[in-house]
DNA sequence: GCTTACAATGTAATCGCTTACAGAATGGGT
DNA sequence: ACCCATTCTGTAAGCGATTACATTGTAAGC
C-alpha cells in the first residue's frame, strides 16, 4: 500500500549516482566511495527514505524481519475464543517478547502471528509469513510436521517443539524430561507419594507427549504408580482440564495421591474442580503444575510447577534462526534449554521461602 | 526467500490460461467462465500454489494481511527488558487476541509486532510492516503524532488512543472518562474520601492523560482534592511506581486516603511499596487501579480497577481496519468502548461477591 | 603519453503478481 | 450468413528492489 514514499530511484536522482549505487550503499557493500557513499546516505536521510521490503523480498535480497508463530486455540463454546483460559497466549508471551527484544537488538523486525491450531489450509497465516520474512519460528502445534517439512524446504525455521529431531531447520526445546523427573522425584522423595495421577496435554503437542513419556519412566525409575483411571487427557486448558477432572470424580474410585499437570493452566482447572467438590489442595490432594506462568504463584493454590525460560527460548530461536541465515548454524541443531523446579505450596510443602531444590 | 515454490506461471501452465486469468480467479473477479474457474481452482489446489504476497504488495494488490504495532518497554536496569513487570505486553495481549481471531474470521492474517518506544529511526519495525500489510492498526505510544501522521498518509490506520481526534485514519478508545468518573465517583459516594493521591502513567502516552483529565474534572465536580506532593508521575510499569511511592513516603506529610492508580502494575507497585513501609492496603490507604489485568484480581490485594474491553478492542480495530479498506467506514471515525467499574477490596470495600456497581 | 589493472559506477534483467488494454470467442437478431 | 454487442482471455507494462555484467574512471608503471 504504502502510497507515495519515496523509492530508491528518487533517492538515486537526488544523491545523482544510478539506483545500484544506493543499493550497495544501503547493503553495505564495500565498493562504494566514501564521498559517494556519503552522498547517498543525505539523500536517504533527506527523504526519509525506507526500501521497500516487498520489493526486496522479490528481488531476492534480505528482509530483515523474521516471523514466529505461536498457536491460538479456537473456542467450541462461545461467540469468541477462550479468553482467561487460553494456555497457548499466556505460554506464547514470554517467548514473543523474548524473540522481539532479541530481534531488535540484531536489527531484525519479528512479526508475530497467532495461528489458529489445525488450520492446514491456504489461509493459515503462516503462509503469508512467508514471503514478508527471512525466516520464521513455529511454535509447537502450529503446523504438523508436513506442514513444518514443508516449510522448512522453503525457508530457514527454527521450531519449538518438545520431541523429535527434525532433519530441517533448528530446534530449540526446553528440558521437559528433566522438569518431569525433579517433579517425580521431589514427590516421591519429600512427600512419600506412590499413587499418581496425570493430567496430559493436546496429543498433537509435542510437548505434551515428551512430558507424558518423562512421567512415564521416571515414575518406573522411582516406582510409582498409575492407574488407568487416573490418566486424564486434557487440551492444555483450564476448562477442559476442570471438566475431565469433574469427569473423574463421577468414578467413585479413590483419587490419586497427585495430579501431575502438563501445564500451569491445566493444573489450575484441576484445583478448581478439587476445591468445588468440597477437597482442600494440598491436604486432600496434591497438585503440581508446568510452565511456572505468572497466575502459578499468584493464585491462592501457589503451584508448585517448572519453571520454563521462555524468554530465554524467544531470544535462543531468533539467535538461531539469524545463525541458520548466516551459515553459522548447522541444518539439523537442537539446542536444549533447562528448566528450574519451582517448589510452593500445591505439592504439599509448607510455605517456607525455598524456591528452589 | 520461500524458494522453489510454485508461482503463477506454474498454475497457468497447468491449466492452459494465462496468468492473468488465473489472477482472476484468485482475486475473484467475475469475469471468468466456470468451466475455466475449476480448471484454475484445480490447478491451484495441485501444486499447493500460494500467491507471493510480496509480489502482491509490489503491483499494488491486496495482501490479506493487517499489522498491529504495540509497545514494548525498554528496561533500564538489566541485560533484559522487565518481565513480570512489563505493562504494555500484558495490556496489549487481549487486543492480539482479539485482533487475531477478528482477522481470521475475515479472511486476513495479522502481524504483531512489538515496538520499542521511543524508536522513531528507520529501525522501527513499522516501517517494516509497512508493505507486508493492507493496513495497520497503532496501539497508543508506538509513535509519536509526526509518525502517527506519516504512516495514516501512506496507509490505512487505525489508532488505539486514549484522546485527540486525529484528522487520519480511525481511532478507537475505551471510555477512560466513564471509567476515571465511576472510580472516584465510588471512592467519594461509598468511602467518603476527599484526600486524593494519583499516580499517572507515561507522559507521551494519550490514554495516560485522558486518565488524569478525567481525574481532574471527576475531582472537581466531587470537591475532592489532589494535593501537589500527591501527584507522582509513572510510567505504566510495577517498579517506577513502587519507586515513586517510596520517593513519596521519605516526604514525611501525611499520605492521601486513596491513590488513583492509571493502571493496574502501578497499583501493584504502589501496593507493594505501601506493604513494605508496614501500611496496609486498604486498612491505611486505599488503592484503585485500570485495565483489570488477571493479576488485578488474583494478587493478594484484590484491586477495584475498571475493566477494559481489551478483546472487543481488537476485534473493533481489526473491524475498522477493514471498514476503512472496503470503504464503508470515513476516515476520521472515532468508535468508544464501554469500561466497567470493578469493585474489589483494594478500595476500602468488603470481599463481598459483587462485581459491578 | 599510453597501456593496464582494478576500483567505482551504471545498465538492464529479474523476482511474482495485478491490471489496463487489446484481441478472440460467443451468441442473438436480422 | 453476417454483424455487433458481450463476454471471456491474453499481452504487456509496471511495482521497487538486487545483482550479474558492462562500462567508465583512476593511478601506477613503462
Amino acid at each position: 500500500m504504502a502510497k507515495g514514499s519515496a523509492t530508491i530511484y528518487d533517492v538515486a536522482d537526488v544523491a545523482c549516482v544510478s539506483i545500484a549505487t544506493v543499493s550497495r550503499v544501503l547493503n553495505g557493500s564495500a565498493q562504494v566511495r566514501p564521498e559517494t557513499r556519503d552522498r547517498v546516505d543525505a539523500a536517504v536521510k533527506k527523504l526519509n527514505f525506507v526500501p521497500s521490503p516487498a520489493a526486496r523480498s522479490l528481488s531476492g535480497g534480505r528482509r530483515w524481519s523474521i516471523g514466529l508463530a505461536y498457536p491460538l486455540e479456537e473456542d467450541r463454546h462461545s461467540a469468541f475464543p477462550i479468553r482467561d483460559d487460553d494456555a497457548s497466549v499466556l505460554y506464547a508471551d514470554g517467548i514473543v517478547r523474548g524473540a522481539s527484544w532479541r530481534a531488535a537488538e540484531l536489527g531484525y523486525s519479528l512479526f508475530a502471528c497467532a495461528v489458529q491450531v489445525g488450520n492446514e489450509s491456504a489461509s493459515n497465516p503462516v503462509h503469508h509469513l512467508y514471503s514478508a520474512v527471512d525466516g520464521i519460528i513455529l511454535s509447537d502445534r502450529v503446523v504438523n510436521n508436513v506442514g513444518a517439512m514443508r516449510i522448512a524446504k522453503r525457508m530457514h525455521s527454527v521450531h519449538l517443539s518438545g520431541s523429535g529431531k527434525l532433519k530441517f531447520g533448528g530446534t530449540i526445546r526446553v528440558d521437559n524430561d528433566g522438569g518431569i523427573q525433579a517433579v517425580v522425584r521431589h514427590l516421591v522423595d519429600v512427600h512419600g507419594v506412590k499413587d499418581f495421577g496425570f493430567v496430559a496435554g493436546s496429543p498433537d503437542s509435542s510437548d505434551a507427549a515428551a512430558r507424558f513419556k518423562a512421567f512415564e519412566s521416571s515414575l518406573n525409575a522411582c516406582g510409582g504408580v498409575l492407574r488407568q483411571e487416573n490418566f486424564l487427557l486434557g487440551d492444555f486448558s483450564l476448562s477442559r482440564a476442570e471438566d475431565a477432572v469433574d469427569l473423574r470424580m463421577a468414578n467413585t474410585s479413590a483419587l490419586p495421591e497427585v495430579f501431575v499437570c502438563a501445564n500451569d493452566q491445566m493444573a489450575l482447572g484441576v484445583v478448581r474442580a478439587l476445591l468445588r467438590s468440597g477437597r482442600k489442595v494440598p491436604r486432600d490432594v496434591l497438585v503440581t503444575g508446568f510452565d511456572d506462568i505468572a497466575a502459578a504463584s499468584q493464585s491462592e493454590s501457589n503451584l508448585t510447577t517448572v519453571s520454563q525460560p521462555s524468554f530465554e527460548l524467544g531470544v535462543a530461536a531468533v539467535n538461531m534462526v539469524v545463525g541458520l541465515l548466516n551459515r553459522q548454524i548447522e541444518i539439523g541443531t537442537v539446542e536444549i534449554l533447562p528448566t528450574q523446579l519451582m517448589v510452593r505450596e500445591s505439592c504439599g510443602c509448607g510455605d517456607s521461602g525455598l524456591d528452589l531444590i
